[in-house]
DNA sequence: CTGAAAGCGCTTACAG
DNA sequence: CTGAAAGCGCTTACAG
């Protein structure tokens, strides 16, 4: 582990060296002082330029006892959902002037104690994490404790305490809902994820609030559970549609299982959009190119990052850990692959 | 930029102190040295458990002059391929004990730049880069002059000298050609990327070989560029099925086209697989669970970027830079989304 | 087996 | 306007 020692670098001292200046003036012209007379800087710069001088940021953090590199851990970079949240982060990190170490733990809770550990003896100003399913959330707690600031993104730790910042899975799954009640369905399915998972359960909760709200009772039949991926979509949309009476539409616990669902139900001959109404949640890339285009809901994925990394950087610079979870907003994209029910298009054109 | 001071955390200095040795004996247990003796080790342990400590790698690294950060720059994070390139790369390096400083540059050269800076200034141990499109070479170059390794990966820049790491573009889309030729295609187009791009001329080039090697006359009009995307896989289809003499099947730059060019055919009610075939280029994940599923050409993308990293970490470790580029196998998927030309069946059936 | 000292590349008061 | 000195948290000879 680590590397061994390399032709070194030319430091500050050689270039004071050759500049014919004390290693504070050229320490002095890094910074842009206003201290140092115009003929010293130049030449100053003139010796760096000539020595090829990078600076050493690390010397210099260490000296400050600060840091300008920010872990960024991530629970499934392969999920294209993920890896937008992630391309979020990292573009707010750049233009604030820091840098994020990343690491990806493939929802695997031993993994992410582990990178933690890396990443918090790097000596970064604070982690923005998405935590893995089975989090340890004791690991999070010792760092936050000694005083490393830490948000949570995507999934809340409740238990936690840690400054968290989602989107409205609640509100966004509403509206789903209502999306197709106003379509005409009264039977509609839940599809994907595990009660396990906080988001999950959050959506869930949503899918609920908006039968409820328009007279539905709720049927626990309706929620096929799966993993959130394409194919736990389509396992979910076939037990589905086996059941005696089965659901005319379904929501989707994120865009994959969407997707997932939507194939298995062209394998069966069912046509998503005209048959069976089926909506997303995330709008990845691949929602709109799809076949038939996805319905969805977007939770702003990439802006949901930057306002990450903006929280993590208010604590970095002292600022009070925000009072409530920051939740952003979500908003329904209505593509083709929801539509009126069968039954009610035939009555509209009876 | 850069964090504050902080509540700061506990040093040798504090554990030298508490267990009442000296912080060279605390360092040495630190480094597992055996010349210390198991009951001062035990007393040093136990006051770094008592008052929390982290090891600041940060300031070791400087003493050592050396370092266990690596910079992993991805010209686009937002395309599966690349992400999974990018995990490939995170893996190896966690599993040798470094730690990957990450940029996307989202194909932005000056953006590329700016990170590449960053990046340096941050005192890695060295670079991976998938250079972006018209890539700064003069900024690798500097960087590499200065003495820090490098590795390009996906992306040659023969002009560079760089170590490259990449799949056999050349011989992958061969197999992919033969494939429809064996199947009775004999007018095959190639769709999506442009001649800029490095990689798009390496698969033209096997595109053009396997023609050649079956006698079939390369026609420049059968090659339609665009973005190396899904929506530029729809316009690259359509001009190739509005030719007067369209071809039966089209081999594609990567698989973001080939879905693309799917949805396309299949908007216009031509049926991929059946009517037209299409082969694609990487395999990423959507690949399998494409309606068809795709057929497709995959350079072991995760492995790709683990011997990427190896690469990298050997020239870290002093040895000397790859004498040759490093090719790794491609190998053909056959799914459904490619088969004998619609006349050919019709023959065979009468 | 353990301690005192020097040094990695910086920055920051403090003098002058 | 510029220089000498101390110090950030470590490691590594070198003594003892």
């Amino acid at each position: 582990m680590g590397a061994p020692p390399r032709k070194s670098r030319a430091t500050i001292i050689d270039i004071a060296r050759l500049a014919g200046v004390s290693k504070s003036t050229v320490s002095l012209v890094l910074k842009n002082s206003t201290l140092v007379k115009a003929e010293t800087r130049e030449r100053v710069l003139g010796a760096m330029q000539a020595l090829g001088y990078v600076y050493n940021r690390g010397a210099a953090n260490l000296r400050l006892a600060r840091s300008n590199i920010v872990g960024m851990v991530i629970s499934d970079l392969m999920n294209p959902f993920f890896t937008e949240l992630a391309v979020g982060i990292e573009e707010a990190l750049y233009r604030a002037g820091y840098v994020p170490l990343l690491a990806n733990t493939g929802e695997d809770p031993e993994r992410q104690t582990r990178v933690l550990q890396s990443i918090f003896e790097q000596g970064v100003a604070g982690i923005v994490i998405s935590p893995s399913n089975r989090s340890d959330v004791a690991t999070l707690l010792d760092i936050a404790r000694a005083g490393l600031p830490i948000v949570t993104v995507t999934r809340r730790l409740a238990e936690s305490g840690l400054p968290y910042v989602g989107q409205d899975n609640t509100a966004g799954e509403r509206i789903a809902v209502e999306h197709l009640i106003g379509l005409g369905h009264r039977r509609i399915g839940f599809l994907g994820g595990y009660a396990t998972m906080a988001t999950q359960r959050e959506r869930v909760a949503g899918y609920k609030e908006a039968l409820s709200a328009h007279g539905i009772v709720f049927e626990p039949i309706l929620i096929a559970e799966s993993p959130p991926t394409r194919s736990g979509g389509g396992a979910a949309v076939k037990t589905m549609i086996d059941l005696p009476d089965p659901p005319t539409a379904a929501v989707c616990f994120n865009d994959m299982v969407a997707v997932g669902a939507i194939r298995e139900l062209s394998r069966q001959g069912i046509r998503a959009g005209r048959d069976f109404s089926i909506v997303g949640f995330d709008d990845i890339a691949e929602a709109a190119h799809n076949a038939p285009p996805l319905t969805t809901v977007t939770g702003e994925t990439r802006q949901l990052g930057a306002e990450a990394a903006h929280v993590l950087l208010d604590l970095i610079a002292g600022a009070p850990a925000p009072s409530a979870p920051v939740i952003g907003p979500t908003r329904l994209i209505v593509r083709e692959s929801s539509a009126a029910p069968a039954s009610e298009r035939t009555r509209l054109r009876a």
